[in-house]
DNA sequence: GCGTGAGTTCAAAAAATAATGAAACATTAT
DNA sequence: ATAATGTTTCATTATTTTTTGAACTCACGC
């Protein structure tokens, strides 16, 4: 786990050749890696995003490539990634055949896909998980006291996923 | 990174001596372990907590060590843990010099305790942050819509951390 | 104060995760 | 068709995180 609240004065190991951004950009980088941390979403992809969220147009791979001083495999990754949780856009500007990014209008929406995708799917898993624990709990002569925490478990459970689409509404197709 | 979706038949080595533990032990400890990964905390944490969960009573250190199968390393680093964010408590048994340890009452609160953790340091190392980026950014000619995302970033940052003590109320002191 | 049991520390090993880069794969231009 | 360009794949390597275990500390009963 990362350290907890020791962390304060935190200082990371800035990528070699982050030469061609401007201070700010690098800056915002950090941010974007630091928040992107608490999601459990790799340093590459913070800094992609990064990099797209503070340009004026849209960036093609090579610029992301070279800027970043990344690898084109961890562009290529990076990229689907965004791309598949709807936080970037392709544009294949005519007469090119390279694609162009951007960041897609609402990094709120793109951030509510992040946290679906991550917290859904265990919600899921765990209701039928959770309703083996405690039918096994029942049989076997489980104290009333556990008995009434898995119980409450459930309960959670169950109003967890049906509260979620409510809160978190799936993006609409395009 | 976690496996995004394709993560859905999901299976995990588990630990070489789980012997001691019922099968339904086994699969709470399961679902301690996914709902803590989501927040970035060990495995090893997980499963200390998932003990306790299921026991009636208070559980000691050797307990732990050996129904779980763990070092005594990683016992004393979990409960540590577990400790530091009130997610458990120690009684000292009178005539024993052995602690015992127990859930707190309230899940819920434990969590809300952890989030905290993870995200106020990072909302607050993030405000100074976002100014210097700003102003940075001004100085030089960066474009207007870049500038007006950086803006809305403020105030995002800014309404987030003024909110989360109202979501999240710090814990009051005992 | 001394020895022992209970727990902690921390350097080192193991496991998990992320990044690299070269080869394979597409797609467009010639 | 063939070449050239742009992107993806994936086995390998690097980095980070987690776990281990032996040495240590501390507190208590004697």
């Amino acid at each position: 786990m990362k350290p907890p609240a020791t962390n304060h004065g935190n200082r990371r190991k800035s990528r070699p050749s982050f030469a061609s951004l401007g201070a700010h950009e690098v800056e915002l980088a950090q941010f974007f890696v630091q928040m992107a941390a608490i999601l459990g979403v790799p340093r590459s992809v913070a800094e992609i995003y990064s990099l797209l969220y503070a340009s004026a147009g849209p960036v093609d791979f090579d610029q992301i490539h070279g800027r970043l001083g990344m690898s084109k495999g961890s562009v290529s990754q990076g990229l689907k990634f965004l791309r598949d949780h709807g936080m970037v856009l392709a544009t294949k500007a005519p007469g090119s055949r390279k694609e162009h990014w951007e960041p897609t209008a609402s990094l709120a929406t793109s951030l509510v896909t992040l946290l679906r995708s991550q917290v859904l799917p265990a919600l899921e898993q765990a209701s039928p998980r959770l309703d083996r624990i405690l039918t096994g709990a029942e049989a076997e002569g489980t104290s009333p006291a556990v008995l009434e925490r898995l119980t409450r478990l459930r309960r959670w459970n169950a109003r967890a996923l049906e509260l979620f689409p409510l809160l978190l509404p799936p993006p609409r197709e395009s």
